[in-house]
DNA sequence: TTATGCACGC
DNA sequence: GACGTACGTGCATAAT
């Protein structure tokens, strides 16, 4: 029988694993991307190749015998990032549970290793297949060697016999390190010929068959500028010769005998990938299957009673509710049923039961009953709609999850408890079904599911409360986002009052508007089209109207607003189809798309603040989102006439933010001129516009201060030099200009990017004034875009996010002032720096005050926080 | 149902 | 010099 021996590179294929793959980490927040990728590829060889001999082998240490050769070997190399290096133990428990062999000589590399046992192997007439991500390895290619690279990511692999390499790279394989010597390598740092490419490399190679031949015939090389390298650059070609060439008689002890295979022990398997939260490999493992669909159905049997009559002895002060909903708006969805854990015991209240029962009202309502829940302000809504004023809300699981980890997606309380090593209970897509075959289960299995949840919430409390005490956050959560919940309750709940017909007469006088353009623009274009579909639109323009293409999206001709606007001198057809796109954006989203969401019986919309959504701190605003009505261009804005106080001779009254996010930089960059300007109450873009242009305050023409404010716009928002271009029209080097030149106007703000770069790439994280949390995983990535990117979000989130922890404690305060000072005003919404409120016409200067005061000194920062107001009988009057 | 392009706000 | 560029939500289209 024919003997099979596979040698893996491991450090080749983990590098690559590692690099391929997002940087996921599983359950205890141990990084295992790589080890995952290394896993994938690994069971694939396995099934593929049915290795009867199987070594896996690593480099040792720093140096090699090539450094002796050359101390520049391998520099210039980064430093392996330790959420890779962190993976080497667990490759190597991998490959232990899988009783693969693995195996390092100290001073070699990998690649010594493979070659010398490849040699053994061929010499006892075995076929040999080597898996390696490095090139290098090519050399060792023969009629019984084949070597597989990685082509992309880990198990996409390209199989290289001698046929195929010579036909891909145009050399024989005994030729790579040739071709090595003469092209260098910058990845080992081997210099090579400078200005000697692959071309070249293979055009000598072709003619002399070798590096020593080459120079023994040079006479016959072409080019004199080629000859004069060559010369020049002899002992480099020879050392890099040498560094490339693979010892394939390194003193490797192992001896094939001792890695013959024959398979794994699958439960061992199977233990160690749950443990790293492989589940998705789990049934590529032999009986894998059967064990964790038993396992998933092993959910720990649970005890619980159903409520017909609540009693009050049921609950103890220290409750953990669920309330289960059917649709995902709850102002206006069902309430499936309560379950309720305590260290008493499990219940389940069906919804009847519990909204008809003066107990569970009293209950609700006591401030002293301590309830554990999950999403806080879903339940003050939802129970609100009912008459049940619920207090004592203690724990909210859904708001402390995403204080620990704004980046998780998936706060649900299976998730959150999955993540927190808590198995006890299913996703609710196991138990409601996804999709359209979405239904309610029946009652027992919904019943069950919903004591779970609140069983979850009960034991996973003082765990998370605790991590939240680690990280120093437990105030961002009880004195922020926690009563925070409550007032955007009291908000959604209370609803923005909308004035219907106003949106319907704007609607009839868009719609005649767009007939009209849309004739005109058939008329144009010579035949009607979709108006609507870029991909048509873009066949018009860019192909019958033979207009010059601008810009292209991966699927075809871009038709964006900036692309259009240079065209719009080109053909009458565009100045009418820019208007017909912001007309229809006015109608589709704002007329239709508001007038679908208003109450009817109560004329008002319901928005929802998502609370634990942005990755900054920020909130969000879901059907509708009145976080984006329109403002810019006066058409738009008229749709602000539509939002109309509540009641008679009230008015709807603004406040906001001047500048806040540049305030905050202020503050924690320490920059004294930035502080300056703030408390001298400067114009900060004309400030910004003198200093990065060097001229005085009369000399700033407006077009240098709207410069100026679209780069204090991109540090606010952390654009890059690209954005910055985009947003200016400018060429990317004139923006980075700029950007250099504010730096320079502004050192203390230069200092604090290179600062807060230097500590998220220190601690893996960024924080905000008040220790909000961003982790940024890719801070160290060696992809210039992620890890650019990261940078970028390290400098501005604390920016962002701080300004939004202020926005938020001042709603806070405000709700509590407004309560006190027994104001009728009522908050309705917040924009990220402005607060909305509606008031009687007759507070408004009272409110203003408060307000004022409020908005202004609920933190004290080194620069002091300006507010603008305005009021009037319409949202848009408010200006 | 899902992905894409586009546009609105801060 | 690569590469694709803040944070969101929602609409329409087109492919699945």
């Amino acid at each position: 029988m024919s003997q099979k021996l596979v040698l893996i590179d491991g450090n080749s294929i983990l590098y690559r694993a590692f690099f391929a793959l997002p940087l996921l980490n599983n359950e205890k927040g141990v990084y295992t991307n790589a080890v995952y990728g290394f896993t994938t590829m690994l069971l694939r060889i396995l099934e593929e190749e049915k290795p009867t001999h199987l070594l896996v082998a690593f480099d040792a240490g720093k140096t090699t015998f090539r450094h002796k050769t050359y101390t520049e070997y391998k520099g210039g190399r980064q430093k392996t990032p330790s959420e890779l290096s962190e993976q080497f133990p667990l490759v190597k428990e991998l490959l232990e549970s899988f009783e693969i062999s693995h195996y390092e000589i100290d001073q070699f590399e990998a690649d010594d290793i493979i070659g010398t046992l490849s040699k053994s192997a061929k010499q006892d007439d075995m076929e040999v297949k080597v898996i390696s991500g490095d090139r290098d390895l090519l050399q060792l290619v023969d009629k019984d060697v084949n070597v597989s690279l990685t082509k992309k990511g880990v198990t996409n692999i390209e199989n290289y016999t001698p046929d195929f390499l010579e036909e891909k790279m145009g050399i024989r394989p005994d030729q790579v390190v040739d071709m090595k010597a003469l092209m260098g390598d910058s990845s080992d740092n081997i210099p090579g010929i400078p200005g000697v490419g692959e071309k070249t490399a293979v055009k000598l190679l072709n003619q002399f068959g070798t590096l020593e031949s080459i120079y023994e015939n040079m006479d016959e090389v072409s080019g004199k500028k080629l000859k004069e390298k060559l010369e020049n650059h002899k002992d480099d070609a020879f050392m890099s010769k040498e560094l490339a060439t693979i010892n394939r008689d390194s003193p490797v002890t192992v001896k094939l005998t001792d890695v013959t295979y024959d398979g794994y022990p699958s439960q061992k398997v199977l233990g160690l990938f749950k443990e790293l939260g492989f589940h998705s490999l789990l049934t590529r493992i032999d009986g894998g299957e059967a064990e964790t669909e038993e396992q998933a159905d092993a959910l720990e049997d649970i005890d619980f009673t159903v409520i017909e009559d609540v009693k009050s002895d049921m609950f103890t002060g220290e409750d953990a509710l669920f309330v289960e909903m059917l649709e995902e708006h709850y102002y206006y969805g069902t309430i499936l049923g309560f379950g309720v854990v305590n260290n008493q015991g499990h219940y389940f209240i069906p919804t009847v039961a519990a909204l008809e029962s003066d107990v569970f009202k009293n209950w609700a309502e006591n401030k002293d009953k301590k309830k554990f829940v999950f999403d806080a302000k879903r339940v003050t809504v939802a129970l609100k709609r009912k008459g049940i004023d619920i207090k004592g809300l203690s724990f909210d699981m859904l708001l402390a999850s995403y204080i620990i980890n704004p980046a998780e997606n998936h706060h649900d309380v299976p998730s959150i408890s999955q993540r927190m090593n808590y198995h006890n209970l299913s996703y609710d897509e196991e138990v409601f079904g996804k999709g359209a075959k979405q239904k309610v289960p029946e009652s027992e299995v919904l019943s069950e599911h919903v004591v779970r949840k609140a069983n979850a919430i009960f034991h996973l409390k003082d765990q998370i409360v605790e991590k939240l005490k680690e990280n120093d956050q437990q105030r961002l959560y009880t004195e922020l986002e926690l009563p925070l919940a409550t007032v955007l309750g009291e908000m959604e709940y209370y609803g923005v009052k909308v004035d219907t017909n106003r949106l319907n007469e704007m609607g009839e006088e868009l719609k005649e508007r767009l007939d009209t353009l849309e004739q005109e623009i058939y008329e144009l274009a010579g035949e009607r089209f979709n108006i609507n579909s870029p991909k048509q639109l873009g066949v018009i323009l860019f192909e019958k109207l033979e207009l010059p293409v601008i810009k292209k999206t991966k699927t075809g001709y871009s038709t964006a607003a900036d692309v259009l606007e240079q065209l719009k001198d080109k053909h009458e057809i565009m100045p009418k189809i820019l208007l017909y796109r912001q007309l229809g954006k006015l109608q589709s989203t704002y007329i239709e798309g508001l007038l679908k969401v208003v109450d009817e019986d109560e004329q008002k919309i319901h928005t929802r603040f998502n609370q634990a959504l942005t990755q900054t701190g920020r909130l969000s605003s879901t059907e509708p989102n009145l976080q984006n009505i329109p403002i810019r261009l006066e058409e738009g804005r008229k749709i602000r006439q539509a939002f109309v106080p509540s009641n008679e001779n009230w008015v709807i009254f603004a406040g906001d933010y001047s500048q806040i996010e540049l305030r905050v930089l202020a503050h924690i960059a320490g920059d004294e001129k930035l502080i300056d300007a703030f408390r001298n109450n400067q114009d900060i873009h004309t400030k910004t516009a003198m200093d990065v242009f060097n001229v005085s305050e009369d000399d700033v023409t407006s077009n240098m201060r709207r410069q100026a404010k679209a780069v204090n716009f991109g540090i606010v928002y952390g654009i890059s030099d690209y954005g910055l271009s985009q947003s200016l029209g400018i060429t990317r080097k004139e923006a980075k200009a700029f950007i250099e030149a504010y730096f320079e106007s502004f050192p203390g703000v230069k200092k604090y990017m290179d600062e807060i770069v230097k500590e998220a790439k220190q601690n893996g994280y960024v924080q905000t004034l008040m220790n909000r949390r961003r982790y940024l995983p890719e801070i160290n990535s060696r992809n210039f875009n992620r890890r650019s990117f990261a940078e970028r979000t390290a400098m501005n989130t604390p920016i962002q996010g701080s300004a939004a922890d202020i926005i938020k404690k001042a709603m806070i305060d405000l709700a509590a002032r407004l309560e006190e000072e027994k104001f009728e005003a009522k908050l309705l919404l917040q924009v990220h720096d402005e607060l909305i409120l509606e008031a009687p016409e007759n507070e408004v200067e009272q409110l203003q005050q408060t307000v004022l005061d409020v908005m202004v000194n609920t933190v004290q920062l080194d620069v002091p926080l300006k507010v603008d107001f305005a009021h009037g009988t319409t949202w848009f009057d408010a200006k």
